[in-house]
DNA sequence: GCCAACGTTGGC
DNA sequence: GCCAACGTTGGC
């Protein structure tokens, strides 16, 4: 059963185009025992949207995950993980906060109610929704 | 630049 | 173990 998360980069430390440019990169820096939950509950295969926080504000691509969660080489303390992630496509339209906050629907969305949180899940029928608004098909 | 949310730290 | 102080994140 694939799963769908979605994942926060601020695109001054590391950008969609960065990870279109790697195609596979690792997942790290997470410092945050919620959102490393969550990536260990990433399984290979899974989708994620990546969305840039402060600067741009907006879901723009999307990623999948190619390695499940191992320890995160950039952690210089603790059981720190990370997961790699491959760049699948971008959104035709990347998908605003302002037009997810305008919709009753997205009320649930883990990005909307817990704002700091890094890595959070998608149900199938938000990431259905918004891969329409995004004028993506996966 | 400000502020709300929230995680972490440290005194008791 | 509680809670106030403080730091960080991220939206506005």
């Amino acid at each position: 059963m694939i799963k769908y998360w979605l994942i926060k980069s601020e695109p001054d430390a590391f950008s969609w185009d960065q990870q279109v440019k790697n195609g596979v990169e690792p997942w790290t820096g997470v410092r945050n025992h919620t959102a490393k939950l969550n990536l260990k509950a990433m399984k290979k295969g899974d989708y994620a949207f990546f969305y840039h926080s402060n600067t741009g504000k907006e879901i723009i691509g999307i990623v999948q995950v190619v390695k499940e969660a191992y320890p995160d080489p950039t952690a210089e303390s603790g059981d720190w993980v990370c997961v790699d992630v491959k760049a699948v496509k971008p959104l035709k339209t990347p998908v605003t906060l302002a037009a997810i906050k305008a919709d009753p629907r997205f009320a649930e969305l883990a990005l909307l109610r817990q704002s700091r949180l890094s890595v959070g899940p998608v149900s199938a029928a938000h990431w259905t929704m918004l891969c329409e608004m995004g004028g993506v098909n996966v």
